[in-house]
DNA sequence: AACTATTTATAAGA
DNA sequence: TTCTTATAAATAGTT
């Protein structure tokens, strides 16, 4: 991919071998964003350097919800990794906070879209305990999210995925 | 990428969205591929397609690089960001995602709702994996999202969450 | 599933 | 290290 093509095999030269690793990282990265932005898809990604250095990626929810789930008790836990870079630059984003007025207008149509979409699928507008919910009516649950998904295009916020996607890494662990 | 250029922005049509996630899944587990040839890297991924079907790639395998992320077993504790977002990476992807940034910042109040939520349903924040947990515990869990539905004023985030604990819990359940 | 016209990624070089 | 650019690779639309 390049002025030459190269043999897929490790690349001998240390110097080289993190310049390419570098350049590829923030390629496979850019490609995630882009599978998940086009296809409304949730993807996480850990990357290990051949110095054994951690990155990730992931979508936002996927970061707030793991620092919700995941993290250790207190505030009080040493973050190796990215995260201390995080928060910096959340609070950068901070600053570029929009309107709350259109957050709100936001919401309020994702609701009505919601609704729209529970209905045509036959569900109840207030979902029982899941003693009570047989498999059929949760296949209408997903059902409803994949037309509210569609309709609300790739903003959606797929807290669902990343749920899922911290639910299956713990279930990873779990099988091993 | 092909015979025009696209806009960066969810593939309306179901059907070529569905062979535009195909084409690029694949095309990125490739590139993860090479990048953990290349230059002797772990990688692990996991994409979660429009319809909610879950993918993997891993090298060595997603289940031992997420057991690095999260176990605590592991010689210094780095559990506190498994699945963050990039931070080197989305500082650059930051200049494309205007729209995201609001995005973020909605995350992370939402997160803060949903932790009072858990908190006030007597869940702890730090929640065992769903194969460990109770009914009752995933009753407490349900009310929590329940309770964040209600605080938001929008239902969509919410209920995809809760839908997906309880199709988790309720599938890990009868598995069992 | 295959095919290509284009776009995109990137290996070397500067 | 960051930029440039020639070339390899990915892929959007088509068949």
């Amino acid at each position: 991919m390049g002025r030459r093509k190269i043999e897929m095999k490790m690349v001998k030269d240390r110097n080289s071998r993190q310049v390419t690793f570098s350049k590829r990282r923030a390629g496979l990265f850019k490609k995630a964003h882009e599978l998940a932005i086009l296809c409304a898809a949730q993807i996480a990604i850990v990357v290990f350097s051949p110095g054994g250095k951690p990155f990730s990626f992931g979508n936002p929810s996927v970061e707030s919800l793991s620092e919700r789930f995941l993290d250790d008790k207190g505030k009080n836990s040493k973050r190796g990794c990215p995260f201390g870079r995080s928060v910096s630059r959340s609070e950068k984003l901070n600053k570029h906070l929009g309107d709350l007025q259109r957050q709100v207008q936001y919401e309020r149509k994702r609701a009505k879209l919601l609704q729209e979409a529970m209905k045509k699928n036959g569900l109840p507008l207030n979902p029982k305990p899941i003693e009570e919910m047989s498999v059929d009516e949760l296949m209408k649950m997903r059902n409803a999210m994949q037309e509210l998904r569609e309709k609300m295009g790739a903003r959606v916020v797929e807290m669902e995925a990343s749920s899922s996607l911290l639910l299956l890494s713990k279930k990873f662990i779990q099988e091993k």
